[in-house]
DNA sequence: CCAACTCCTTTGGGATCCAAAAATAGAGTT
DNA sequence: AACTCTATTTTTGGATCCCAAAGGAGTTGG
């Protein structure tokens, strides 16, 4: 046993993966003995999984009951993004300052790669292609990409920690689509990750801010759209 | 065994307080046969209890060689301010135009009994009676209800959830002590209190929003003096 | 249709047991 | 005395087996 990481550790965050990334569906629930026989391990680090996952709120622990994955309501995911938008409107604040030529390219980079992504999702959703899903997991992993970059350079690890944490309140990928419909919101996206680069690299920390805030709560909408207009695509408690 | 909690939830929440309330001191390693031993149960939920408390941040997890109350930086304790501060801007603003009447005199009244504890706090630190944590504790209670109506009025259960958990970045009341330069730091807080107070009653969202966050950092301010000003005082790793 | 009484599954938790990793104590060497 | 290298003791991570009790699910009786 390697001395980096426990069972239970593993076990837990294989099961984040899984929650996170939709592959197993809100509401589903998680028995102790399916799970320990799928990891080949007995229940007891499989419980401790649970109890971490329970913690960390992708689950609902019910005494007794078992613990099923959580769906979040549209006011929860309202809230997220709230909350996200003020913590990553900060975390650029603080990292404004303190980017280096290097984490400025890192950050040009992510910008090409998020910028080629969206063109190529806007070309589809136009074309009408509407479920190519790893696409738009592509996409959405170099949007993170970006602001991981942003983060990183604030060095401000509570920050980081809870802004994924809320970033994770994520929608499983079968429920996305491209639609042509939004295809200036897509765009919308993309202007708004050069605006934040350039707020940046021009040193205004309080236009960065404040380009941040925005880019959150729109992308926030923009997810709040795709989700409305989808109607009952996931949400079978 | 009642259907409302399990083990490891009791033994869990009884660290989780003992941690926050300083009764355990941060560096503390925490066995497991000694904590089974305590709540008269087996290893098995006293260890899900630990899963559990690391995944809150409140222990750090280290495999094979047990787990440790953390014991916060400096840099992490500024960070917690930050954030705290820009959520609890965020709170008020979305509890303004939510307040009602009952709400504004349950703001009144935990205004009100803050205010007195100030006065009374002050009051000892200029006879020089440096030792009574009770009070302290009693101060910081009554600041947190004063916080907690906004938070119940903004009706945001994940900022809620978030704002709390950053303000459990705390230090032990042993730690704490009335000190006289910081009178009018103390009286500054019960100012904000009332500022806040006021623009909430006025209606004004971006007032409240403004006001909140400079209470709060100020309050982080505050408490990195005394933490500061009583230099080694708890980290011992 | 609803209540009560089965039966079955799953959970919470205890008790033992064991391998591996750490910490600790003891040499023994320089 | 300072520094290895080894042997012993703690502790942890985990498996296995066990059992009581909670929660369904189904069945029967009204």
């Amino acid at each position: 046993m390697s001395t980096l990481s426990t069972k239970a550790d593993d076990i837990a965050r294989v099961l984040e993966d899984e929650i996170v990334g939709g592959v197993i569906a809100p509401g589903t629930v998680l028995r102790q003995e399916q799970l320990s026989e799928r990891f080949e391990v007995s229940r007891t680090p499989v419980r401790e999984a649970l109890r971490r996952l329970a913690a960390l709120g992708l689950v609902s622990f019910e005494p007794n009951r078992g613990v099923r994955v959580r769906s979040i309501s549209p006011d929860e995911l309202r809230e997220a993004h709230l909350v996200r938008a003020e913590l990553e409107a900060l975390a650029t604040e603080m990292a404004t300052p303190r980017m280096t030529a290097t984490d400025l390219a890192a950050l040009d980079a992510a910008e090409q790669r998020f910028s080629e992504l969206t063109l190529e999702l806007r070309k589809q959703a136009r074309r009408g292609e509407a479920r190519d899903s790893s696409l738009f997991v592509e996409w959405m992993q170099a949007n993170y990409a970006f602001h991981d970059v942003i983060y990183a350079a604030a060095a401000m690890p509570l920050i980081e920690r809870l802004a994924k944490s809320a970033r994770r309140t994520f929608i499983g990928d079968r429920v996305w689509s491209a639609r042509a419909e939004l295809d200036d919101l897509y765009a919308k996206n993309d202007l708004q990750h050069r605006a934040i680069r350039e707020a940046i690299a021009a040193g205004s920390a309080a236009g960065a801010r404040l380009l941040a805030r925005e880019h959150v709560l729109s992308s926030g909408r923009l997810i709040e759209i795709v989700i409305e207009s989808l109607g009952s695509g996931g949400s079978r408690d």
